[in-house]
DNA sequence: ACAAACAATATGAAATTTCATATAATATTG
DNA sequence: CAATATTATATGAAATTTCATATTGTTTGT
C-alpha cells in the first residue's frame, strides 16, 4: 500500500537534471539583468561570444553559442538591425558570412561581461569557498569527458 | 596591436556558460533517444517529474519541470489527447487541476527512467571515479546555496 | 574546365512559445 | 456575508523557433 503523495526520488537525484536545475536557477538572477538591459538572453550569449569570437562565421558562433544555425542567423539579422552587429562575407569564401561587434555591440557585451563577473563572483562567495573550488574543474572535466565520447 | 583571430576568454571560464554547456551537452546524448521513442524533450521531463510526483497541480508541475505555466498548460493539454496524463480537477480548490499519469504514461516514463539510469551511469563512468563523485555534491551545493539566496 | 559532391547560409511554413490578461474559484477583510 | 483581493489555469495574439529544403558558393575528381 504505497502513499503517492510521497514523491519518489528519481528526478532529485538525476544528474542532468541536476544539471539542468543548476543551470536554470543560476542564471536566472542574472538574465533578469540582461534584460533590464534591453536584450534577450539569447543575444546576451551572442554578444558574450562575439566579444571573445569577433568576426566568427555564422556556423561557428552557433557551435560556441549552442544556438541552432536558422535560429541564429535570424537572430544576427535582427542584432544587425538594432545596430549590435554588422555581417560580412568572407573575402575568401563567399559562402561564409563573418559576424562582428559595431561598437554599440562590443560597449554592451563589455558592460554585461563586467556585471556577469561580479554575479560570479557572488554566487561563488555564497557557495562558499571549499565547494566554489570544486565545481568549475568538475564541470570541465564533464565536458571534456563528453566531447572525447563524441570523438 | 592585438591579434583578434585569438579568442577571448571570457566566456569559457563563467561559471553560468560551464553549466549550460555541460547541461546542454550531457543532454544531448540521452535527448536523441527520447525523440526516437516519440516524445519531445519537454514532454519527457514532465512524465519523469509526474513519475515522481503523480497528480501534481499544473504550477507546481511547472515549477518542478522549469516550464513556464500557460506552456505547460498546452503541453498538458497535448499529452492527454494523445493519452500519456489525464487531467483532473481539485475536489477540494476547483482551480486547481491535477495531472495524473495513464497506464501508457507511466509505462513510457519508467522506461525512459531505466534507459535515463543507464545512460547517466554511463556518463558517469567516462568521467572516471575521482571526479564522478564530486559533480553532484557540487550541484546540490550550488543548488541549494541558490535556495539560500532567493529566500 | 566540367560535373558532382559538399558546405554555409537563408527562408517558407507549421508549430511552439511568450506575454499579458481573461476567467473562474477560493480566501480574506470589514 | 458582501466586497475585495488573491490564486490557479486558460487563452488570444504576436513573436520566435523548428524543420526541411532552397540557394549560393566552393571543392574535388576526372
Amino acid at each position: 500500500m504505497k502513499d503517492p503523495d510521497v514523491p519518489g526520488d528519481f528526478v532529485d537525484s538525476y544528474l542532468l537534471y541536476l544539471l539542468a536545475a543548476a543551470s536554470d536557477k543560476a542564471s536566472a538572477e542574472f538574465h533578469a539583468k540582461v534584460r533590464q538591459s534591453g536584450l534577450r538572453v539569447i543575444e546576451w550569449r551572442v554578444l558574450a561570444v562575439l566579444v571573445d569570437r569577433d568576426g566568427a562565421m555564422i556556423t561557428r558562433l552557433a557551435e560556441y553559442a549552442m544556438i541552432e544555425q536558422s535560429r541564429l542567423t535570424r537572430i544576427v539579422a535582427q542584432m544587425d538591425e538594432r545596430g549590435f552587429v554588422s555581417r560580412k562575407s568572407d573575402v575568401d569564401d563567399g559562402r561564409r558570412v563573418r559576424v562582428f561587434l559595431t561598437n554599440k555591440g562590443r560597449r554592451t557585451g563589455l558592460a554585461l561581461i563586467e556585471d556577469a563577473k561580479q554575479h560570479e563572483d557572488e554566487l561563488l562567495a555564497s557557495l562558499g569557498g571549499q565547494m566554489a573550488g570544486k565545481l568549475k574543474p568538475a564541470l570541465r572535466a564533464l565536458l571534456s569527458s563528453l566531447n572525447e565520447r563524441a570523438s
